[in-house]
DNA sequence: AAACGCATTAATGCGTGCATTAGGCTTTGG
DNA sequence: CCAAAGCCTAATGCACGCATTAATGCGTTT
């Protein structure tokens, strides 16, 4: 394993403490700050990462201002799960033609866990081993190229359901917890079938619903 | 406009460089080097650079020994096209539906271009001009994550076919001169019928026929 | 009262030089 | 003659400080 450096660890740091959401869409990130915030002696390597981070589209930037959460907004929302419903409905596609016998042992397990976890009620953890469910589908198409986009994308739409789960305290997310596993566990069969356009039209399905369900308690 | 800064018009030109096939994977990119190309002062905006290239997926780097151009692969321009074809899909049946009568217009224009270019029989204008065919119906699907990713992998499927054509000279991309800007004239009519579907599964026929001429000159 | 412009300031942008280190080369021992 | 160990070199990694500039607020003018 590669040694991790500074301008790694930094780039890292920055994308948990996003995660953790210290900082609201809008908010500029400001490098002195960070620095301070992640005790550094200079702001190089925070302006070394926050440049990957605005590379990679997770971060807008203005010049000779700084880097900022980019806004939300209800046009975006759209892109961002439209783009997700198609990139993952490729994943699932894929993953029901490319996945070994092992890897969907392993599928399964992901989904025993989150119906364990599902039962504490706990958004955080519940929101982690979501993430590895989807990303796991996306490591099994393997694809790349696709798996980076949807990592992409997912965060992305992660920040939205956040977002609004803070800001409205909304208890959507509890009726999610009953929902998700069970159409995660379709999903999961139609793979096992290697069923991959069923596999991918539950997925895109599955998607669409947390995008209604959401956008639905917010208006 | 944003006035463009060091960082910025370093990072196009590295790409510039890239795409002029200045490199040749495998090579590593120093940073002492590309800084004396570019007649730059610092190494600092080609760090910065490369750190971004990095990050998009451009370029692989190793710890303290620096960026190179991912090796080429049998399975990984597998992965780059079926990406691209699923990816510009979408692009072109959006396209289909979002696109204003003015950008359909332009489109037009744009292959009008293309015509007149391919006659000259220049590959790297007419490379130019494909690329901006393919890049603006990414933007009139106004999905700027599906405009996001569509540009980085055909960044990526072009490495490819830059590499082939000047590894062996081959007279494929003559050919292509001919048939690529027939089936451009179809996908876009079809988005001028507003005909979504069928848009988009024109574009997908011509990314992999553009593939399959490309792998089978290969092999 | 509104609008314009200037000065202030607080942030990024970037050059310089030193620290660090990976990998090649040389040397030495078997 | 070959292999292993250690030095040497060339490249990245990083800190520091000055340059640049976009935003803000205040004072002046219409």
């Amino acid at each position: 394993m590669n040694k991790e450096n500074l301008e790694e660890s930094t780039y890292n740091a920055i994308i948990k403490l996003i995660l953790e959401n210290h900082f609201k869409p809008g908010d500029f990130l400001l490098e002195t700050e960070i620095t301070a915030l992640l005790n550094l002696k200079s702001r190089t390597p925070v302006h070394h990462a926050l440049g990957q981070l605005v590379a990679k589209g997770f971060l807008a930037k203005k010049n000779k201002k700084g880097c900022f959460i980019p806004a939300l907004s209800p046009e975006d929302v759209e892109h961002v799960f439209f783009a997700r419903e198609n990139l993952e409905y490729q994943n699932a596609a894929s993953a029901a033609i490319h996945a070994s016998d092992e890897e969907i042992a392993q599928l399964q397990a992901i989904i025993q866990e989150e119906v364990t976890t599902g039962k504490t009620g706990d958004i955080v953890a519940y929101s982690a081993i979501n993430e590895k469910f989807h990303q796991f589908i996306a490591q099994i198409s393997k694809n790349q190229y696709l798996q980076q986009y949807s990592q992409h994308i997912f965060w992305r739409s992660n920040a939205y359901i956040f977002f609004y789960y803070y800001q409205f305290k909304v208890s959507r997310v509890d009726t999610e917890f009953k929902v998700s596993p069970a159409q995660h566990m379709k999903i999961m069969e139609a793979i096992k079938r290697r069923a991959a356009d069923e596999a991918g039209t539950l997925m895109k399905q599955h998607i669409r619903r947390t995008f209604e369900g959401f956008s639905k308690s917010i208006s």
